[in-house]
DNA sequence: TAAACTAGTCAACGTGGTTGTCGAAACAGT
DNA sequence: ACTGTTTCGACAACCACGTTGACTAGTTTA
């Protein structure tokens, strides 16, 4: 114990760093294969949407931000071709968003990335070093995973 | 090595989650401590300022966003009044940004409360174990501090 | 001194959020 | 069966933060 602790501010600057760095590379990849026009919180919407489709409801509460703001996000994914809308039979009110081919392609290619860039951390810190930062953060995380369900962080 | 690895997203939603459930905390004390209006946002471009002072354009550059974009930003800094423009006297076109002594103030608590932050990280994940997740990412990140100079990846 | 560069600002715009309002559809209770 | 409440999706107005491009004024360089 002959150094002192690093000061707490270096701990956000560290776990930014390391999650940009990742949707950087993620995202200059999907561009070079011709997913030039995703954004990352295009990512995470169709990530809320899933196989099976939601609502632009379903998506804002999984997100954690307005459904005004979900369907915003929806207009743009489906402009893209990302998505589509389609009617709900069993609720006329609704619109069952669903991914396109072109859509779950752009999901699987980011897995695959992914993949590849977590083995290259493997690679670096080693099966064990890359286990126990997951595992680390897993522990200290307020629910990890979908939803998010924290309001506006970047507005 | 019985289990398969984890899929490669959860990384970065697991770095994310952890950077975001610090920020989110520390703006939830620093509002409790009387300065509500504070973004992260804010906090970056003050860290970017520093105890010395900086131009806008300087501030841009450590920030990786456009000399506009870091003129708005301290635009609203000077309007909640956390920085002060004052000229140089060394050259009539630049303007010196320095932390007033509420900025100095709200920059002062940040460390405190990211400390404390820290602290608490500890009592669940151990010494070694924080120590160990900022030294892993410290060596996976290339180049963790200011500047944190990658283009506009929020808009 | 003239030319080139640099600092800061203004304007127009893009994107992703927010509220508030609203009509249409669904649901619950009488 | 009707009435009142809730919910879904959309529209509008607005805000925060980023972008380019253009421009003035000051500094530096040839």
């Amino acid at each position: 114990m002959a150094d002192a602790d690093p000061p707490g501010f270096e701990l956000p600057l560290l776990l930014f760093a390391g999650f940009r760095s990742l949707i950087d590379e993620l995202h200059a990849e999907l561009a070079a294969r011709g997913h030039t026009e995703v954004r990352p919180v295009h990512g995470f919407a169709m990530q809320a949407i899933g196989p099976y489709g939601a609502s632009a409801t379903d998506i804002g509460r999984r997100l954690g931000v307005s459904k005004q703001a979900a369907g915003k996000t929806v207009d743009r994914l489906a402009a893209l071709g990302y998505v589509e809308r389609a009617d709900d039979p069993s609720d006329a009110r609704r619109k069952l968003i669903r991914l396109t081919p072109h859509g779950l392609d752009m999901l699987t290619q980011s897995a695959e990335i992914f993949d590849r860039l977590r083995a290259r951390w493997v690679t670096t810190l080693g099966a064990e070093g890359v286990a126990q930062l997951e595992s680390s953060l897993r522990t200290v995380v307020p629910a990890a995973g979908f939803p998010v369900d924290v309001p506006g962080w970047f507005g």
